[in-house]
Order: structure tokens, then sequence, then C-alpha cells
DNA sequence: ATAGGTGCAAACAGTTTGCATGTAT
DNA sequence: ATACATGCAAACTGTTTGCACCTAT
């Protein structure tokens, strides 16, 4: 029901080997490295379904474009560098683990998303 | 060099009134009430410039049009029903006092968005 | 009087979709 | 062989912008 594809391949691998979310814009630079004339609705598409299928994660940061990364990571969170507008993994859960929501609420997930500069920035800039 | 117009005054008003974040298209739903002819790029170009002295604040939640709150609130968190699509204030920080990002990282801010159902869809649906 | 605001429509960015063609199975 | 995938372009949604007209100061 699901088909192996050179551009399906190509996209999974350029998520497989990159250490922080990318935008489909960003797979399609890489990706179409590998398959000239790769199509943004492709990548698109192609994550739409990795993401329905679990093996991939939008990771989506207030006021950006989505991004993507391989849904085998450990539950994590990420820092937004305002500055660069790179995204950074964080490793663990920065969530307190005695918040409690009002009553009647059913928490099913939860993000984190830290904002300020990244080590470059903070280097280099003000 | 700010000007006070009607149509400001009904947008700040349905924000103030509000409990909880709108979007541009709810505000302007509202706010027609009081100015008919109101229209979608004033509502953008008021809230942009509200952000901007700092009293209304944007609340950007993962995959979903911008909303738009008062800015003198607490500092508190989110609660999206992913049911209903509507967003709840929740009070208090549920970032972990302790949680600690690598040496080198600026963290000027936060943003938490826990997801799940509200006590109405918890009742009703499944 | 005039700097600034408004409404409309056009322009944009990100994302999805229709369709004819191509290809993994 | 055929069901599914691709590429292109058109469509869509949320947001911004250009422009002629309007209005709070």
């Amino acid at each position: 029901m699901q088909r192996l594809t050179k551009q399906r391949s190509a996209i999974n691998e350029t998520l497989r080997t990159s250490d922080h979310p990318l935008t489909p814009q960003e797979i399609l630079a890489r990706a179409s490295q590998d398959i000239p004339g790769l199509g943004i609705a492709t990548v698109y598409r192609a994550l739409n379904h990795l993401v329905g299928e679990g093996s991939v994660r939008a990771v989506q940061l207030p006021g950006q474009p989505a991004r993507y990364e391989r849904g085998d990571l450990d539950h994590h969170h990420h820092f937004h560098c305002t500055r660069c507008n790179r995204v950074f993994d964080l490793d663990g859960c920065a969530l307190q683990t005695n918040y409690r929501v009002p009553q009647g609420f059913d928490v099913e997930s939860h993000d984190i998303t830290l904002s300020g500069r990244c080590p470059d920035c903070r280097r280099s800039g003000a």
C-alpha cells in the first residue's frame, strides 16, 4: 500500500541524517541533489505519509513553517534561535513533573519551545 | 503617533473582554458587530501595532493560525483541545524550574502548549 | 492641514489538490 | 497490468501590502 520510490528514499534519508528538524524547502533542497527535478508537492506528500505512519514527526514552532524530524527520537524539545532562525534539539523533558491542569482536562501531549540566542549568535551578534 | 480610531477601540475591546485568545477572523467577526464594514487587513494592522506596543500578545499554537490575547495577563500557558480546536488559558508556569539548556544557549522566553481533550469534548465525544 | 488609518484588491508564503504521465509492484 | 506516485500548475488559507480615500488630531 506504500510504495518505495527513489524520491521517498531520498526524503527519508535526508531526514535520517539531519541532527535537527528541517523545513519542506530544506528537505527539497537537500534531496534535489540526489533526485533532480524533485517537486515540492512530492516532499509534502511524502512527509504527510511518513507522519501518518509515525516514522516522521512534525515540529511546529510558533510562527514558523513546519519542520520535520525522524520519529524514532526520544521525547525531547526544541530551542529556536530568534536571530538565525535555526532550531536545535534539547534532550529530556522540560515539563514540570507536578504541573496540574484544571479538573476535566485530559492532557495527551505537550509542546515546549525555548527561544533566545544560540551559541553562535551569542558569540558574534550583540 | 498612534491614533485612536473606532476600529482600534473595537478590536481592543474585543480582546479585552475575551477569556481566551482569538484568531484574527474571530476578532473580525466580533468587532464587525460594532463596526460594519471592518476589513480583515485593518484587524491585522491593528494587531501588529498592538503587539509591537506590548499591549497585546500573539499566541502561536503549532499548526494553527495565530491567536491574540491581551498583553497584561500574568505569565501563563495554553491548552489546545484537539477535538473542538478551542484554546484555554492555564494559570502558572509549567516549565521545570531546574531545566538546563546546553552551555552557550541564552534562553529569553518559552512557549508551552498542552494538548488533548477539553472537559466538554471529554464529556460528549469518545 | 496633515500624518496616519481604512477598505479593497492584489500580492505573498506555505500547503494542498487535480490531472495527465510515469513507475514499483 | 494496475494501483499508486510524481511533477506541474492551479487552488486555498493565512497574512501583508499598494493605493486612493477618509479622519483623528
